[in-house]
DNA sequence: GATGAATGAGGGTTCATTCAT
DNA sequence: GATGAATGAACCCTCATTCAT
């Protein structure tokens, strides 16, 4: 692997880790068995840095997305494999979830001036809007549903759960990640999400 | 107001906008127009005051709750109340959201140890888990619902929006902080919520 | 005991231990339970404090040599019964050393003003000169050996070997606090001053 | 020179003025004309530039040792030979007594871990026995000295008095100092020991 | 592409001491 | 006699970054 994705991977699992602040340009640097001054000659700063690992896993999961083949199903077939799928994203990618409160922590300032996030979304709205109007015409979904506060309600289940599991472990005395706690979760969020749409 | 509350305060504030690592113990003390040797002199360490803010905002936010009086409404009433205060409350409480996301990217090293916690919690699910009964019995909402993984939707629904409001701005190329926008979204939250719930 | 008297005693144990630099006032005063004002209220500073240490432990030590008694016995006796007391005051008063080194170490910055410590010392070699006279007359002991400087040999025998014990005993690898080596040394200190004032 | 070891020499100069605790790693850099940082970039901590410091300084003595080529002479010469270099070390090298003061006040922390120390000291105890058995031998030395408890004897003469010049000086009203004074010291010690070791 | 050495600013924390009561 | 609150300076250490090769 050359020493530019090594840097890349190491970087993602340390600002997962430690956030921005918390990150260590020096850890990256011993993780990636790489030296702390070939970091800035890739990335110009720790700040790009982050960017282009944002950039990264935002791709990786849009990437993956587009696998689920969501066009050509039925409707609520189509939102249940969408549901499933985000949940068990976020399950298998914590530090995602991390480097997104790393950033709006930043208030977006890095996010702000990549014109490829923008670009990268649009395909994602655009399938869910037509899945809710197919659901709309077949009498399945009930009318004015909006596709992007759809897909924020679809990520933010799965997310406040995974992304706050020690503090709302704490607080209800249970363990969130108990294999038990998980797919409990998982059957819920489809319960609540496909109710919800109902006419 | 006293020394020891001014630091609190100023840390509040300090914590929220750069999160833990971020966050520096110089702008907590002259925020506080205080010296720096008194947050050692009251709190022990940088992260004991933390915790202190963190227990401070769990206790505001579960004490605003308690003054809905939930527990003798209508079922459905009292959800849509209990939605609403959610969302209302994080919405006027950014600084409550970073730093349980700061908690949270430390693995709830602070949290761990605080029996205060989760002392404070419980009558909140007792409440949830009566309301949730009445709701059954009286034909309105449907069985099997465990009021944590309720709590958990109401709170997420509001909490992925508002915490993710700079990356999701950028994303989906909307300005989720316009009031139209906020309130679609309150009205979004209170449907999702309250149809998920119907028989 | 009055709280002077504990403040003088918990700075006694702090002192000894981590030098005068490494010697915190608030440890002294927790330890003495006192206040740490109460410290500047009887001492004036925390220098002035170490002074009244040293002096109180040097009355000490001198207070115990004289009551061994030596202008009366047998010069031969008599440097014993020295040279074993000095050896058992310094092996049960550690800090003792610790506290003159700490002085050694400020060359003597406290103790330079301190006209008690150079009166309490002229009896001791009074006392010594006599007794080597003594021994010279008598045909016991070689001429020519000065008072002072045989106190400073007695004391040196013991002081090396405990001062540095920590690093003698790693350097030739054996534990000079053994019991067994204990009283190795003080046979050999003995035997080495006994036999060095031999005719 | 290195700034290693410009940073060492500079150490050695701190620690011996003024301690463990009390020495400056600020003053430390400065001397050494290097920065702050590399004291952490070369030496990990206070506490490890401390740890090499004393081993250079047991290694600069240990070799000087070396060179007086002990094994060859006659015993009474060998003893006279180390007797005086020992002392002459001491006077010329004051900041290594005040080293070992300062490891000894913590115990010898840093040098329990160091194996380098035992090694560096094997080779002195054997020839110091060598020395004795030979003298035995000779008749000219009684039997049954050991040769760490002769060293340890030895060595104390001249440290004590050295190292403890400034309290000495001002209980016994004597400047310790002074050229008649040392030369003084020197002669007593030689006459000690020699007589000392006498059949 | 890669590396070891260097840097200045500032990090959290602790110090001896004093103020006000 | 005694106390809790306050202070400013300085402590050891670490940071992201750059220089020279």
């Amino acid at each position: 692997m050359s020493t530019r994705q090594k840097i890349l991977d190491a970087a993602l699992e340390e600002f997962a880790r430690y956030g921005l602040s918390g990150a260590r340009v020096e850890r990256i640097a011993s993780r990636a068995n790489a030296n702390k001054r070939m970091i800035y000659y890739y990335f110009r700063s720790k700040e790009d840095l982050f960017l282009a690992v944002l950039e990264a896993s935002y791709a990786d999961i849009r990437s993956a997305e587009r696998s689920l083949d969501l066009e050509h199903r039925d409707p609520r077939e189509a939102v249940k494999r969408l549901v499933e799928f985000t949940w068990q994203y976020y399950l298998e990618h914590p530090e995602f979830m991390t480097l997104l409160n790393s950033e709006n922590l930043h208030k977006g300032r890095h996010v702000r001036n990549s014109s490829r996030l923008r670009e990268m979304h649009s395909p994602l709205v655009g399938t869910l809007r037509a899945i809710l109007r197919r659901g709309e015409k077949q009498g399945l979904f009930r009318r004015g549903v909006d596709p992007v506060q759809l897909y924020i309600s679809i990520a933010g289940e799965g997310y406040f759960y995974l992304s706050n599991r020690y503090t709302l472990s704490r607080i209800f005395d249970r363990d969130l990640m108990a294999p038990r706690a998980l797919s409990g979760r998982a059957r819920h969020i489809s319960h609540m999400i496909l109710n919800a749409l109902r006419t």
